[in-house]
Formats: C-alpha cells, structure tokens, sequence
RNA sequence: GGAGAGAUGGCAGAGUGGCCGAUUGUGCAACAUUGGAAAUGUUGUGUACCGCAAGGUACCGGGGGUUCGAAUCCCCCUCUCUCCGCCA
C-alpha cells in the first residue's frame, strides 16, 4: 500500500492515479480518518502517561493517600480501553481504505484502460512460415501423447491435466534451462513452499478468500495455495531489516501455481493456456529504495526475460502494459508474448513489475543505509523466468513439423534427450 | 504422536509485581591517547507511532487475562532445542 503521509499530501495525484488505473474508490475520507486517528493517539498517550504517574506514586503513597489513587487507577484502566478501541475501528478503516488504493505508476507507462492500450516496445524473432495448415497444442499434444486432459479432467476437474512422455522432459528441461540461466546471472535459487498464509499473499497483493478470489485456500487455516511463487519469494523477507549494502538481493525460486480463474469461462480455455495448476521460474528482486536502483533491477530482469525466449529460438513482442491493466501492487509492468500459430496470436508468456515500495509497506521489508537515521521499505520486483504450461505452447506450435513432430529446441536437448518428438506407434 | 526445556536489544546474557525500555559483557561509531597501530579511556549506539518542537506513548516470541501497576503471575497459540516413538 500507499504511505498514508503520502496519500494525504498527493490527494489529486492519487486520485488521477486511481482514475487512470480504473480502480474506483472514494479516498477523500481519508483525511478525516487520519485526524481522528491521531486525535485518539494523542488522547491515548496522555491517558496512559496519567495511568503510569498515577501507579508509580502508589507505592510511595501514605495509608490515606492509597484508596484514592487506586480508584483513579481503575478509572484511567477503563477510559484507556475505550480510547484503544476507538482507535483499532478507526484503524481498520483506514487500512481498508488504503489497501484499495493502487501503486502510483510510472510517468512512461501508457494510459489506458483496455489490454490494447498497451504499447508494443520491439518484437524479436521471426514468425515460422508453415507450408502446411498448422495444429494447435491441443492437437499437437494428442498426435504425440503429450498431455492426457481427460484424465487431469476425471481426477481433479476441468484445468487440471497429466503431463505425458516428452512433456514431462519438456517440463523439466524448461526449468533446468531457467535455473542454469539464473544461476549464471547471480540470483540464489530456492524451491519454494506451495502454501503460504494469508498475510503474505495479502502483502503482495493478493486477496484469498473473497468473492472473486483467484486463490485456493485450506480450510480451517490460515494458509493457501500460491499463485505464483512471488508470494513466497516476497515473503521470505517479511518484517525484516536488509543492510543495504547487501542489496540488491537477487532470489529465484520454482514452484506450483494455482489458480482458480474465477470469471474467466470461455476466454481460451482450450489445452493449456489457462488452467488451475503450472510449473513456474521465478525471479524476484529486493532493491535499495530508489527509483534508478529499481528501474535498473526491472530492466535486467526483463533483459533476462527476453534471452530466456531467445534462447528457445521463439518469436515474441515486448509490451509496455497500460495503466488500466496492471495490478495493483505495480508501478510499472512489461509482459512478454510469444506467438502461438495455433490461436494465431501472441499469448502472454511473462510478465516483470517494478512493485517500488508497495508490497515493502505491508511486508514491512526494510533496509537501514549506514549513515542515515531510521529505516526506508526496500522496492520489490518479480518476474517470470519461465511458466512451463506457456512455454511448451509456444514451443509446440513454433516447432510443428509438417508430419506432426516437433522440434526440440536446441538449448533444451541436453535435458530432453532428442532433438525431435515424434509419433508413438 | 509422547515427555521435558526454552524464546529478553546486532550477538551473548541478567532480571520472578512498582526504583526496568530494561544490569552487564561484547560488537559497532565518534572522540581522546599514539609517529602509526594494538591496548586503554570517554561518550554514544533499537524500532514504530503522535508532535513544528520540547517531549510523549508503545514494543522483553504472538494473542488474551489478573492488577492501581506486568519482561515478571494466569490462559491460549506459534516457534526453537533435547529425549522417545513413527515415517518418505
């Protein structure tokens, strides 16, 4: 979230903010809120610092002298209580207010509301010219036997499946591929757990357990399934004090996704481009609070990003994300699409935010800097090396062949043992 | 799963109802001493919130309770360690 401090001396910037971002809510209560919380704060405090004199002087009191302070004792006890009270309602308030408040954003990022106000920044790689009708995925992975969805279907539901054969090589070829990439770059690479609690995921960002919640949750718990392992990753750090000299701290971590994709029937939910559960590679980076260290950070990472693609050998555009379809934790987003003959479009593949210090406020991540007084919340930022399910789709449909095999991209075959995929008999 | 011990400032480690936001050691910083260093000495050294400031309030794993007053007593939870059992 926002600095309230902030929020209340930049009440119009916010607000356009909000505008732009097509978040609709109303902060001007948020004045009146943060005066009455300080007016309950200061009541508190001289309350309590009555309580403290009134009890310090008890023991020294004479026989007389007692009663009376004792009384004025139980008197301050319960006008404290009430006062504290007061302040929690009023505090609960404010967070909820200001935890509906998005990220500022990034003076270059385009405004707009829809996915089509993005800009597109470059596009690499050349699109594979078929000289036969290409497949899909889906029809790729059945020719071949490399996804088994009736089954994923019957055990778990719809958007769950099974990984068969050269997709599970595939699989662990794509992180391999991610992680040796990573290693060589300098970032520390971690499995992550698959769960986590509640105010982690709230921390970066996420919402579990509302009505539109993308997240699976355990009952009777305070933990649920992660969406990405941006949410472990970030929260490795919570309540902590980096030095800053240590930053920036550069993580990778492989986990399971999960997601609900609540209000999202009918848009692609062919094969395996949308579905509950997937592999995925993420990077996340914890930089010193400064915009030309974390601007530098989320260049890299989407430096990486695009090599990453590159070295798969597949075509893909760079997109600049419009105001109105990043998060809200972000301050400025760059997603990566690949092209994918069998939709005949680019699908997203990753996506790399700059989140400044608006997952670091609710994490309370901070970094002390020698020399200066107190403690600044770092800037977070997260982006993905590899989403398996998205990756092997671009690979099958980029690597078709005309027989219906594929191609096996060169920096992957170390890992999956064959430089092609070909029918079963 | 069973039994026991514990959680205090960067670290170590006192403190069992008021004089404790906390003895002390160590680490760190500044200064003094020195040709320079070691050693020594002096001073300082947590975080958050409210306040223009002076200053104030909170924080001894977390939450609740008892009390005029809680690091200290009671209850619940979490975590760590030791032992036994079980297990991939």
């Amino acid at each position: 979230m926002l600095d309230l401090q902030y929020i209340c001396d930049h009440l119009d910037e916010v607000k356009a903010n909000c505008q732009n971002r097509g978040v609709q809510v109303d902060i001007s209560p948020i004045l009146s809120l943060r005066d009455q919380r300080r007016d309950f704060i200061t009541q508190g405090d001289a309350l309590r610092k009555e309580q403290k004199g009134t009890s310090g002087k008890i023991p020294k009191a004479s026989a007389e002298e007692k009663p009376a302070l004792i009384a004025r004792g139980k008197e301050l006890r319960g006008e404290v209580a009430k006062i504290e009270e007061q302040q929690k309602l009023i505090e609960q308030q404010l967070y909820a207010l200001q935890s509906q408040i998005p990220n500022m954003t990034h003076p270059d990022s385009p405004v707009g509301r829809l996915e089509e106000d993005s800009v597109t920044v470059r596009k690499v790689g050349e699109k594979p010219n078929f000289d036969f009708e290409p497949k899909d995925h889906v029809e790729i992975s059945q020719h071949l036997d490399l996804i088994d969805f009736e089954a994923g279907r019957k055990v778990a539901g719809h958007g769950f499946y099974y990984l068969k054969n050269e997709a599970v090589l595939l699989e662990l070829a794509l992180v391999q591929y991610a992680i040796e990439k990573l290693v060589a770059e300098g970032f520390t690479v971690t499995t992550t757990p698959d769960l986590a609690r509640d105010e982690v995921l709230e921390g970066i960002g996420y919402i579990p357990r509302g009505d539109e919640t993308q997240i699976y949750s355990i009952e009777n718990s305070d933990l649920s399934l992660v969406a990405t392992a941006e949410i472990t990753l970030g929260g490795m750090m919570k309540d902590e004090v980096i030095d800053a000299e240590k930053l920036p701290l550069k993580i990778a971590g492989i986990s399971h996704c999960f997601r609900t994709e609540a209000g999202a029937h009918g848009k692609a939910t062919r094969g395996i481009y949308r579905v509950h559960q997937f592999t995925k590679v993420e990077m996340f980076g914890f930089t010193a609070p400064d915009l030309a260290a974390s601007d530098e950070f989320h260049q890299m990472v989407l430096r990486i990003e695009e090599e990453i693609f590159q070295g798969l050998g597949l075509p893909y555009r760079v997109l600049d994300i419009c105001t109105g379809d990043m998060g809200g934790s972000s301050y400025r987003k760059y997603d990566l699409e690949a092209w994918m003959p069998g939709r005949g479009s680019y699908g997203e593949v990753t996506s790399c935010t700059n989140c400044t210090d608006y997952q670091a406020r609710r994490l309370s991540t901070r970094c002390r800097t020698a020399g200066k007084k107190g403690t600044q919340f770092v800037h977070t930022l997260n982006g993905t090396a590899i989403a398996v399910t998205r990756a092997m789709i671009a690979i099958l449909e980029n690597n078709q062949q005309a027989d219906g095999s594929v191609v096996v991209p060169e920096s992957l075959r170390k890992w999956v043992g064959k430089e092609l995929i070909v029918a079963k008999k």
